[in-house]
DNA sequence: CTCTCGCTTGACATACTGTCTAGTGATTGG
DNA sequence: CCAATCACTAGACAGTATGTCAAGCGAGAG
């Protein structure tokens, strides 16, 4: 490692951390709207081709904020965190944690997935971070067992997924309802998903 | 009623066609990618001003095409269709329509809900569309009946409209399953919706 | 104390929506 | 039959967005 860490490194470091986190807020506005990097750098108190400079596109600073969204949250670790109960219970605490998730992070997250939807390098990214909760879910799914084949497995993991995205959580919570009615809702359902692999 | 349909009428109703029908190709174009009103103009044979002269802005063409797409599909009278058949059958019935229309307009539904997530006027267009489309589906629900209270009914309503709505569908549906399956799917947690309410 | 490296910047190219004006040609009504 | 009307075209304009670039400036190294 170096010797020490230049004034230099450091001013850099700070840099990309205010605009990260510029970025994190102006996602966060909970006030409808579009959002632009011009917007992040001015919030950031750089110009905009500062923040290309450290970021190549938009696509890579959104993953950098998702990456210090999550890690806040404490998204990833959604398996091991409750890998000693019951597999059901697991599940349903995996699904009221995910809805808390979606609720603290709405407003960042409604523009996430607008950004998507326009553009596909973002769409991608969203893609694939919804492959990394699907495989989670599959680990819950699979503790859980009793389903016949593997195609069914496979549906059920979907229908899961499709079940706990944040778009169908967006549009279950009202605006005033808070993530465990939702999440209640929700594990309603992932009952009966579970009862009915044995129909 | 006027004497003759002038040629100028027709030829003006010709144009307003042309531009729909072009917005509606545009729109459906199973490539992805963005779209708009210069490659429309385009499309039709006219100039983007010939475009903004039939229709203000953006979200009235859309709404236009959505008018055509919903009729030619027969989306509206999804209640009246199967009028006097068995109230879970009706709705079963209905579910696999959605579907079905889900599945045949799918790229076009796609950039419409691009074009929400990042235009405002858009997204009102279409919470006032899935606004309908609820009051359908609260109909159909209430039919069935067997719901204690008014709150579980909405709440009912709430989930039916999340499973039914285009972003599940897109969502649980591959790239190459049909709607079929799908319907199927949703069908069975939609049995499980209207059990759950006695429970 | 000077030189170098690279962060930062203002300006630029490109693309989109929506508006406006001037002009053209065909249809309509007197 | 001729003049007025009206749809359409061409083109420019303002506003907003993303992404790129040469050039300046400042901190750290020798």
């Amino acid at each position: 490692m170096p010797q020490a860490i230049g004034i230099r490194e450091q001013s850099v470091a700070a840099t990309v951390h205010a605009v990260v986190r510029a970025a994190r807020d102006v996602l966060s506005d909970p006030e409808p709207g579009t959002w632009s990097m011009e917007a992040v750098a001015l919030a950031a108190g750089v110009t905009r081709a500062t923040v290309y400079n450290h970021f190549r596109s938009r696509t890579d600073l959104i993953e950098a904020v998702l990456d210090t969204v999550v890690a806040r949250d404490r998204m990833d670790r959604l398996v091991e965190v409750s890998a000693d109960a019951d597999p059901v219970v697991a599940l349903r605490q995996a699904v009221a944690r995910t809805c808390r998730f979606w609720h603290a992070e709405r407003p960042l997250l409604r523009r996430l997935f607008a950004t998507a939807y326009a553009d596909a390098s973002v769409e991608a990214l969203l893609r694939r971070r919804e492959g990394w909760r699907r495989e989670q879910l599959a680990v819950l799914l699979g503790r859980v067992g009793g389903v016949p084949s593997r195609a069914a497995a496979r549906t059920r993991a979907d229908v899961l997924l499709a079940l706990t995205s944040f778009p169908t959580y967006d549009r279950l919570a009202g605006s005033t309802d808070g993530p465990g009615r939702t999440a209640t809702t929700l594990n309603q359902l992932v009952s009966a998903l579970l009862a009915g692999a044995h129909a």
